[in-house]
DNA sequence: GCGGTTCCTGGAATCGGTTCCAGCGCGCCC
DNA sequence: GGGCGCGCTGGAACCGATTCCAGGAACCGC
């Protein structure tokens, strides 16, 4: 039925030993013997069973890549992203959807545990504890999130502020919005506090909003705080923000991007097919998801010192219809 | 290091096979023994390995799922569906994306045989002799698609395009156009086919345009085509040629929804965040994943006789604002 | 009391690769 | 020519759980 090593032995004429070595350390047999059994593997068909090896070397090959909505467009982007880098590492990946449920989190992660080398956690909402638990048991990775010692792929929020910051100064906006997004999260932490050192540095003034759900709804709900607070720019935590802020703002009869600017984060599918098309910072998930891959095959290769490899990805303004110059600037 | 069976059996004063049978069935054994074997289970926090026990026992506990592409919300909806169903049923699911990617398709399946009890292929690019060859050798489960008697799940294409033009209809529509997606795509023939047999045996006159790329740009494209067609509605392919159409229509001065309909299949997320808000046909992916696990797994039990199942899911016509009446009917 | 069940248990084989170890053959050097 | 060492190979043990098989104990009926 199936073809094992031994089929693979008998065809070539040599013992099992052999055919592992002739196909997984090549240069450990004689260079007749590696193209017997090459040549029979190849006659046969024979693919090694991931499982068995898995058995006996403890390695399965497998990757385990946990996020909390795999629907979420960013997640499903560093999903694929994880993949393609991790097949070129010869990796497997299993990734697996938490539904944003911290039980179901910790739950999956001991279930896939013995099927995998180690893990690739994406914004995990499980706390910290937990977190340092599973990663005393087996190698882990963290994305988007920052905990005690354990090796880290984020983001560079800071640049990415910084680039939507001189985006506007360029555009002569003084007076800027942030809309912050939910308490818990780290992320809207980190690009707020960035906000604020990088406007004071600047001598610009910054007026906090917010804190609202990261949706369309929770944009809509902050739109007239906004325009009460006569800036002339708005910093979204994210698209969804922006888009829900944009449609209640222009419903009001004031205009984007010609009396005030918006700027979203997260750069998804919907930010250039709406009217006008969204400026966002897009964050690059091929590099992201390729940065993390590497650091976990680092780690599971004792390449890196466990504890202390944080790496980061850039993010990526991209300037689209929804800012424009000033208007106080130039009436 | 980790807690193996024998560890198990040690503490507990048995022998490997009484402890593997006390938890796998308990009914095998005395009382007295289940109880000594599973406290000393407990006191040791054993969980069995899976990648061992599949090796002796043929069976994984894992069911493998590929797509075309995660990033798209649709299958990553399904991925969801599938991910909770199977869970109930005690499977683990291996998501795999195959970029689209024929050969990446084949060599994915390749890869994953081994380590899981079967498959579901989400709209396979492969050709119907490859799919038909893997299906000799392992349970698979199509999604839509259809292939020889290799067992199926499928929307309701037929009934979604139903409730499309009985909507239309009651619009007082009477001139409708179809605009075709990819010539190789499978639904997109079950959707024009159904179309002409139900516009044909209503009287209505149906005009077809395309084949587009079901994309933004497609539907860009196709604009002008329509227009000059005098429709006072139009059924696309999928939301993404919609979107483009709507948008170049409007681009040309005529108005969505007073003067044309549009209407749309797959109910993407942006549907709801345009403006107007796109009427669509929506494919519930919780109803349709759930069907397709259900399937795989009487399959993979011996309840169903293979070759000879198919299913369907529904589909549900979502009405929001680019339908309206047909204007020459009330001029 | 004895043959025949039934119930429960432990030992051994097995799944398919990997890897350690011993041995063989050959070449090289003294 | 003998001894040493190196390169290559096959046999066997092993990874951890499952399952077949055989044997012991208890229990039944005659």
């Amino acid at each position: 039925m199936t073809v094992t090593i031994r089929d693979v032995a008998r065809l070539a004429g040599v013992s099992a030993s052999s055919v592992c070595r002739a196909l997984a350390t090549p240069d450990k047999v004689r260079a007749a013997t590696r193209d017997r059994v090459q040549q029979a593997a190849a006659q046969l068909g024979y693919h090694p069973n991931r499982v068995a090896r898995g058995l006996s070397t403890g390695r399965t090959g497998n990757l385990g890549l946990v996020v909390p909505d795999i629907a979420n467009p960013f997640f499903s982007g560093v999903v694929k992203a994880v993949q393609n880098r991790a097949h070129e590492c010869d990796f497997s990946v299993l990734p697996a959807d938490t539904d944003e449920d911290v039980a179901t989190e910790i739950e999956l992660i001991h279930t896939l545990t013995k099927q995998v080398d180690g893990f690739l956690l994406c914004a995990p909402r499980a706390g910290d504890e937990d977190l340092r638990s599973v990663s005393g048991d087996i190698p882990v990775v963290m994305l988007n999130r920052r905990v005690g010692r354990i090796p880290s792929v984020i983001f560079d929020n800071a640049d990415g502020v910084r680039q939507v910051i001189t985006h506007l100064v360029a555009l002569r906006h003084r007076r800027i919005a942030y809309v912050a997004g939910p308490k818990t999260s780290w992320v809207n932490h980190e690009r707020a506090r960035a906000l604020r050192t990088l406007t004071a540095s600047m001598g610009l003034e910054l007026v906090e909003a917010g804190n609202v759900s990261p949706t369309y709804v929770g944009g809509v709900a902050v739109a007239d705080v906004l325009l009460a607070a006569s800036v002339t720019a708005v910093i979204a935590y994210n698209d969804m923000i922006a888009l829900g802020l944009i449609s209640q703002i222009t419903a009001r009869g004031v205009r984007v991007p010609q009396d005030i600017s918006v700027v979203g984060f997260d750069d998804i599918p919907t930010a250039d097919l709406v009217n006008p098309p969204l400026t966002t910072v897009s964050q690059p998930k091929e590099r992201f998801g390729r940065t993390a891959v590497d650091l976990l095959v680092d780690v599971l290769g004792d390449r890196e010192r466990p504890g202390s490899s944080r790496r980061a990805a850039p993010m990526q303004l991209v300037v689209r219809k929804t800012t424009a110059p000033n208007p106080k600037e130039f009436s």
